[in-house]
DNA sequence: CAGGATCCGTAAGGATACTG
DNA sequence: CAGTATCCTTACGGATCCTG
């Protein structure tokens, strides 16, 4: 998140990788694939919320992971940052326009997941059971 | 990928965590939104590929990569994998129903980007240049 | 309060060599 | 051909302490 300018495929010093068809989902996916992208913005799709708001609703984040996932957002214009003057300072986050339009995107994906997580569980206790039998229960 | 059991949000200790509304979003994205999953998943999407194919075609990929990649899609039963017995041995690699279903929703994220694209990098060179003005060429 | 600056461990992923 | 096995680098992200 620091600084990743590639997109998506790292060259080992050949210029002419190519994806599929360059792929955008992927360009989508480094920005927002990483682990606390997607929760910022369903949270900021609620509602604005303060730097400290966040902090608490998104358990688990650090202060640094926050700030990072933040910034970046800000950067590609999917998030607005409001800082006020006062003291002590107070810092509000919102979805912008283009930020809103992500949501929709997002809310596919959603759903996918609800619809289908346990076929996934499934399938992979199927598998899982099928290359480690553990006949008894140990 | 060797082996993520979490949920995407890891404890310190405490075991109160909550995201939004428990946000299936990163489930998806914590077995999708990888390096290389979504770009094997629009291959397959096209027709099945053999081994040698896909890696030829998802230019960069390595040999390692490919195999962790695959397997994990086939655990999750995305993918289903057919070895068939022959000299020299042939793997065939094709979608699921399952695996075919998670095409729209990324088709929706692969809209947004192909849309939105421009609006990203205007933004972010708008917000380097605020920051790094840098007056003449060089 | 809203971060910035550091330090550090882990895990993702690349390169390479080898095998059934 | 379709992988395995190993080694090694890096980048992601957590913890902690400090500041305007």
């Amino acid at each position: 998140m620091t600084s990743r300018a590639h997109t998506g495929v790292r060259s080992t010093g050949h210029t002419d990788e190519r994806a599929p068809e360059d792929c955008p989902v992927r360009e989508v996916l480094d920005r927002v694939g990483d682990k606390w992208s997607v929760l910022v913005i369903v949270m900021l799709g609620r509602r604005t919320h303060r730097y400290s708001e966040l902090h608490r609703a998104i358990d688990g984040i650090s202060q640094r992971m926050l700030t990072l996932t933040l910034r970046a957002l800000v950067r590609d214009g999917l998030v607005d940052r409001t800082a006020h003057a006062t003291v002590p300072p107070r810092v509000d986050y919102a979805l912008t326009d283009l930020g809103r339009t992500l949501l929709e995107p997002l809310n596919a994906l959603d759903r996918w997941a609800i619809l289908h997580r346990d076929d996934i569980r499934a399938a992979r206790e199927r598998h899982d059971r099928a290359r480690d039998p553990r006949p008894d229960g140990t």
